[in-house]
DNA sequence: TTAATTAATATACGATGCGTTCACTTATTC
DNA sequence: GAATAAGTGAACGCATCGTATATTAATTAA
């Protein structure tokens, strides 16, 4: 009992999804239109249309498809090395073309729930995740302190960072890395 | 040798920055249109064209017009009293509509660079020099460590804030408020 | 008083992009 | 061949942008 009628071309699609992220790539979020979309993926507004029900959700589905190459998750035995490491590499993509993507990705997230849930759970939640075993292995081998809470520790260390992308625009370079993690492990305090 | 021609109506103005605030309280930035601020303003549109060259600058000057209370700066003498107290007040006006105001605003302007630095010089910067007033005080004090980049502190104690409001949805409670500035102060790592 | 000057209005316009509708063609299965 | 679903092409209604045009209102300089 297969599917009836004409078969669904996954070419289309793949094209689809391309010419959105080239596009988001070139122009902005705000840039890409689906007229756009259509035309430079050589297909019918109304396919876009029928698969995706508004701008947000292809060109999410665009960026999705093509960066989502998973971070390294470095193992040196020092929870604070592999966070320097493991932030540093977040670093240099956010400084790069993903990070511009990225920024309008959530700026658009801002004033679009069904947008915003999607990048959560797509992209933020993963990397999250990636630091969380980083931090995890770290607390078993009580590098960390008792019963810290590994959600609190991932806002506190990769907090800043984005806090910088998205709203100060400070540069994210290693520099600010290393004393970013630096001051988060031994704290603002004086040493007693 | 005074202006020559009939002179701006400054009611005018006033009545097009509360329009403007208005729609963005009640609608998001998105809501917002420039019909719909010369409508409720009482003015034509070309009015409103006349002193703003978009739709972003009017909000933006509505906004700060109506929402530039400065937080109470606290004293208590320790400067980490102090920033758990200033962080709380943040939250609080994080948490409501301002929150969701400038939140809007951060997203738009993630897509407009003459925007986002009006937000950064405007509404940012007079914030983080708040933050950096009170750790000031905190470092003369000898309350945080020798040669305290304060500038990093802010982002390490404000930029979790932040994060949380505009990436991860997570509530900005007082308990978080609580923990964040004990972990920033205290550090990660287990006393030794 | 009059001319020059600037503010503000009313109305209409072209352009753009959204999302949809309609009639049609194409590929596949029963 | 009939039924079914994918995809096309063109046009539409709508909202919003930013601008243009012609007119009226308020003020100063001559």
């Amino acid at each position: 009992m297969t599917k009836r009628g004409r078969p669904r071309d996954p070419a289309i699609q793949k094209s689809i999804l391309a010419a959105s992220y080239d596009l988001l790539l070139k122009d902005g979020f705000k840039g890409v239109t689906m007229e756009k979309i259509a035309e430079q993926a050589g297909v019918s507004k109304v396919t876009v249309y029928k698969w995706w029900p508004n701008k947000a959700a292809v060109v999410m589905d665009g960026f999705l498809d093509a960066a989502t190459d998973r971070l390294p998750v470095p193992d040196t035995g020092r929870v604070i090395d592999d966070i320097k490491i493991h932030a540093s590499n977040l670093c240099r993509f956010m400084t790069g073309h993903e990070g511009k993507m990225i920024a309008a990705l959530i700026g658009e997230g801002q004033e679009d729930k069904v947008l915003m849930e999607a990048i959560r759970s797509r992209y933020i939640q993963p990397r999250r995740m990636e630091a969380i075993e980083i931090l995890r292995k770290g607390r078993e081998r009580k590098e960390l302190r008792e019963g810290a809470e590994l959600g609190l520790c991932v806002d506190l260390l990769y907090g800043p960072l984005l806090y910088r992308m998205l709203v100060t625009g400070e540069p994210l370079h290693e520099e600010f890395v290393r004393q970013l993690v630096d001051s988060a492990f031994r704290g603002l305090m004086p040493p007693q």
